[in-house]
DNA sequence: ACTTTGACTAGAA
DNA sequence: TTTCTAGCCAAAG
C-alpha cells in the first residue's frame, strides 16, 4: 500500500478514541496497531483527519507534549488523571496498551 | 517529477 | 539530562 486506506484511518481513530482519561498513547503505538507504516502517518491523520480526536492524548515517545500548545495540553493532561512530572507525561504509568 | 515539510523515533554526542 | 542526526513515509507545493 503506497498510501493510506481509509481502514488505517478509521482504525486510528478508534485507536485514539479507545484511550480512556487518565491515560495516553504514543503515535508509534497507534501507528502499530492501526497498521501504518510509520508512526509519522498517525501525525499526519491526527493533523489532517483527526482534528475529530482527542489529539491530546496522543504523545510523543520521548514523553513530551505534542508540538502543538503544549501548555494548555499538559493542563488537560493532568485534570484528565494523567500523571505530569515537571512539565512531562510519565509514559511509563499512563501508556495504554490495547 | 522533484523538493520541502511535518503533532515521529531511536540512537549518538 | 538535553540536543542533534539520520531514517522514515506520505502529502503538498
Amino acid at each position: 500500500m503506497a498510501s493510506v486506506t481509509e481502514e488505517q484511518v478509521e482504525l486510528a481513530r478508534e485507536l485514539i478514541q479507545s484511550v480512556p482519561p487518565g491515560e495516553v498513547t504514543t503515535y508509534g503505538d497507534v501507528a502499530a496497531h492501526a497498521g501504518l507504516s510509520s508512526p509519522r502517518l498517525t501525525a499526519w491523520i491526527l493533523r489532517t483527519d483527526g482534528h475529530d480526536l482527542p489529539w491530546w492524548r496522543v504523545i510523543a515517545a520521548s514523553g513530551r507534549p505534542s508540538a502543538r500548545p503544549p501548555e494548555r495540553q499538559l493542563d488537560r493532561l493532568a485534570a484528565e488523571g494523567v500523571p505530569v512530572v515537571d512539565g512531562r507525561v510519565v509514559l511509563k504509568e499512563c501508556r495504554h496498551r490495547f
